[in-house]
DNA sequence: TTGTAGGCGTTATCAG
DNA sequence: CTGATAACGCCTACAA
């Protein structure tokens, strides 16, 4: 026996089909007797209606999917909430569909759009190198958020984000302020269009304003391990490396809390202290990151405000209103605990002194 | 114009649609010619099948479920890495889907197995007291993994867990045995079955028996903020009332790392040393821990064994070998840098002093 | 090797 | 108010 349809809900009752599926549907045209004696046979059987068929026939939805990349990134469970609530105030479903690694987001995309008649969508977070030609065949409105794009640059579609580049360099600026003048930094691929990316020039270019220059010696790309590049593990792992390489630093930038958390777990076991020794610096604004010891300083995006950008975005290209802008927020430098002034020539050249040991026992 | 279908493709190619599905699926009759064709002008026009047409097509998918609730457990990840290799060498699909706290797993799962034609299906997480009727009502075999259950219970449905209530004894255990006495816990609702439950029992249980109790008020049951329990946030807080209560303890066990996290930063923030003053064990093994600082001793459940007994089980019962059974796994305490002896009762005292002026002002 | 036709479960239209 | 019936887009016998 296949599952239970309508058709039998139908014939239980002695009714018809439609008449089942304008009880299921709450439609005013029915009487409220045979309606309530319908809901209990459904509620007896425990049937449940066929989404694939529903979707199948139905041709306006009213709803929107937010396509979410990088399931531990905590960052957007804030923008989630938010954007649903928006959503759902404008009278419209949200569909959550987390998108893994390997996936590729608007091929993803395009099923969804298909399979559950979307009016819009947003995607949350990932690569920002798209086919266009696949981004084209998108036939409804879309914002990318949170997913960060080369400065200046004006793109075809709507994007909501930080500028990584400038608030880099508002860091860096600041690192620099306090004395800081060998900053390491800890990022993700440089050379292909990312945050990493953004976040490495920014870095480099607040280091050449200032007369200095990255050195190659202390940028570290973490290598992708498995299909997720922002782990803990990664951070502290470069970290390591890092301090392995007897290459001196009293800063270290790492492009996301995430790498930050592990950064300051591998100079603490050098025997380090943060700031002391090494002054450590976030990007995103994490809620772990206030509860590490020590709290992490960072650049804390405007998750809310984002959030809301996105969905009035999203909605003036929905209702025709709008055409797809580029909006850049501003974020905020947060000093907290893990930075602080570079330590004098001489005593940077005694910690190493101390650390060496432990790192090469 | 709706959106292209599979008769446009087979128009524009001058070929019949039955042709065309072929071509999509790999099918072996089909010249290969024809195929390469029809499959060039998929790719010009960017044609995708429609998934809810083919899911109500199909009668056999092939394919089982993972319904995830906590989208923040990174205890998670590992284990759905695991699970999705594991199916994929059986020759099945996975289906990811995240269940929001607020919505009911049993009935995510009723209308999924109806739309996606499933096999069968994985629980992960989420609470343990679930509707019979409606769990009666899948028709497919599935496990509940990571849930818990109250010990020694047996349940007509596959379980595969850690003894929650026997690992936080062991933990209890070991901080008896350090010497403290007057331990706290920091635990979701203990009124409710959940894993809150079972660990607040393990722990009231292994004080019974070394002749202590459980003192009110060093239970603090984090109060649901939003619609998610499990937040450093929510430990933070409890810790900090737990430290302003003035109730002399030495020792806080915490039924979650993430809890202890927050609780951690509570107390550093009261000006009291870890483990010195006071000791902090969490329950999980989630990454972070191990990376915090200090690195808080847990309860390492063994999330890919976890993993592999879940399929294994799941597989059995599709393939009607096996029946429902309950896993009891074994979990490892990881003794860490939170954790150590308790300290003697008068430097508590003189901790106490010293925290009070923080904590009131 | 290819095309035609029927049906998957639901909703909407249109008569009764 | 209620009940047939035709789509929705795809797959798969079955026929050619």
């Amino acid at each position: 026996m296949g599952e239970t349809t309508i058709r039998d809900i139908a014939r239980l009752c002695g009714v018809g089909v439609s008449t089942v599926s304008r009880a299921i549907n709450n439609h005013p045209d029915i009487n409220p007797t045979t309606r309530r004696k319908i809901m209990e046979v459904i509620a007896e059987t425990g049937f449940v209606p066929n989404n694939s068929a529903i979707n199948l026939k139905k041709s306006d939805a009213r709803s929107i999917a937010l396509l979410i990349k990088g399931i531990t990134n905590q960052f957007f469970n804030r923008m989630i909430q938010v954007m649903e609530d928006r959503a759902q105030k404008l009278g419209y479903t949200t569909i959550l569909r987390h998108v893994e690694a390997r996936e590729d987001e608007v091929q993803v995309a395009l099923q969804l759009v298909k399979e559950k008649r979307l009016r819009g969508l947003v995607f949350l977070g990932g690569n920002f190198t798209h086919d266009e030609v696949m981004l084209r065949q998108l036939k409804v409105p879309f914002v990318f958020s949170t997913v960060g794009m080369p400065q200046g640059e004006q793109t075809w579609y709507a994007n909501v984000a930080v500028d990584d580049r400038l608030e880099s360099e508002k860091l860096i600026d600041y690192l620099i302020g306090q004395g800081h003048r060998r900053i390491a930094i800890i990022t993700d691929a440089v050379s292909v269009p990312s945050v990493g990316q953004l976040r490495y020039q920014g870095y480099s270019d607040a280091l050449r304003r200032h007369g200095l220059t990255a050195d190659p010696k202390l940028v570290r790309e973490v290598v992708p391990n498995g299909n997720e590049h922002y782990t803990i593990e990664n951070g502290y792992e470069e970290a390591r490396k890092l301090l392995a390489s007897d290459e001196p630093f009293t800063a270290v930038f790492c492009i996301a809390d995430i790498f930050a958390i592990g950064a300051c777990r591998a100079i603490l076991d050098a025997g380090l202290r943060i700031p002391e020794d090494i002054s450590v610096t976030g990007y995103d604004g994490i809620a772990i990151g206030n509860f590490y010891a020590p709290r992490i300083t960072t650049i804390v995006q405007p998750a809310e405000e984002m959030a809301e950008e996105t969905i009035r975005l999203l909605f003036d290209m929905i209702g025709k209103k709008g055409k797809p802008e580029t909006i850049l927020m501003p974020a905020e430098l947060a000093v907290r605990e893990s930075s602080g002034p570079a330590k004098s020539n001489a005593s940077q050249q005694a910690a190493g002194d101390v650390a060496s040991p432990l790192l090469h026992g």
